[in-house]
DNA sequence: GAAAAATTAAAACAACTGTTTTATACAATC
DNA sequence: GATTGTATAAAACAGTTGTTTTAATTTTTC
């Protein structure tokens, strides 16, 4: 029936070339690289996914599945919740997904994201397009609850923006720099979420409480 | 006396390069490309410059310089400012710096730094050493006055963090696409920075309250 | 104005890229 | 068991990159 290893080293190649396009990035990478990874011959990757690209593209949908899949778990939080609690739990399962260290099967999917952010191909287009932007929505209008203002409101766009590049700075190459020590415990992951929140929160009423008296 | 053009193709190959880099990034572009734009031979790079390298590091330095100097004019506001507005102008400087669009001759300066946040090279490293790393202390030392805790608190640290992530943010390859239409104006910058500032108050004054709190 | 130095131009180099081709081994199908 | 389809391997291809070489030209120096 099936071959001997069926499509063994098909799979070989793909894992290879997660590991490495995480860890280095789409331009990064060659071919030849990830053959050499992944034990197989230089034309594996042209034989298997057509070319270069569509193997990296195949590795993005992977990556934006399971982020549509985490974030819809998240939001789905209980319904009574307040506002300040779904901001909260937002915040925590962004920085898990993208910052948790590379170990478990799925770990590279979070560094290939963050990749993204520093040296962008196309594939951001698609993440920015099916995860970022439902995700500021629903976050603006987490923000539009918390402030009383419209959805629209430039003011609103503004603090989704404020939240977002935290969230994003910390997968950025400047942190790692900075703070070269840094390791992205689970305990470090909920503290800087926290604080992101707090800091966030305290941020957005001064907002709301401005617009507030501008309209007095 | 001197040639009759004196260095001058030298002039038009660093400023052609100042250019296509500021808008393409380092490895998006190539000898070929800066001499073609420059009208001079391809081997012009290698010969006045030794390498593409040094000669992309030579316009590193440059912006650098610059940046100092800008920086250093910055916080030598009137030594009376309350640190409130001293964190103001330190952020609207900054992002005047860096978005400032191309027009004026030396807005090529912001737009590479802005690169290396995206498509970093060792020259992040310089820049982080020279420019980031100073301020970050600068802004601690503010942070601190305004919270009253000491600068080396990591709460002062992560509200650093806070500030820094917002202004580069607005260097990312995320924002270009959230807000395609976006275009960094004066007027539209210091709304930017006003923002950011009166979020980023809010915040550090939420973390100072907590801190004082968790004391009592 | 001749010799020396500096600049420009054209061509060639060597290394590397993604991709394709050709050949060979192997399993499945009839 | 010959044929067909699939998988691996090795080699070659075509394009691009940064860099160097070799000549020709211009400019400076004496």
């Amino acid at each position: 029936m099936s071959t001997k290893d069926d499509q063994e080293t098909r799979r070989r190649v793909l894992d290879a070339a997660a590991q490495l396009f995480a860890e280095r990035g789409y331009h990064e990478v060659t071919i030849r690289d990830i053959c050499s990874a992944a034990q197989a011959n230089v034309a594996a990757v042209n034989y298997y996914f057509r070319d270069k690209w569509s193997l990296y593209e195949q590795l993005i949908r992977k990556v934006i599945e399971g982020a549509k899949r985490m974030q819809a778990a998240a939001h789905a939080s209980s319904p009574g919740t307040p506002p300040e609690e779904r901001l909260r739990s937002y915040i925590h399962n962004f920085l898990k997904i993208g910052l948790t260290p590379a170990e478990g099967k799925n770990s590279w999917a979070g560094k290939l994201m963050g990749r993204e952010f520093v040296d962008p191909t196309a594939g951001l287009d698609l993440f920015i397009n099916e995860v970022i932007r439902p995700n500021s929505q629903r976050v603006g209008e987490l923000i539009s609850e918390l402030t009383g203002l419209p959805p629209e409101d430039p003011r609103v766009g503004a603090c989704v923006g404020s939240v977002q590049t935290q969230m994003v700075g910390y997968f950025g190459p400047v942190i790692k720099r900075i703070a070269p020590g840094l390791e992205f415990t689970p305990e470090v992951i909920a503290g800087v979420a926290d604080h992101i929140t707090e800091f966030s929160l305290a941020g957005i009423r001064a907002v709301a409480q401005q617009a507030a008296e501008v309209k007095k």
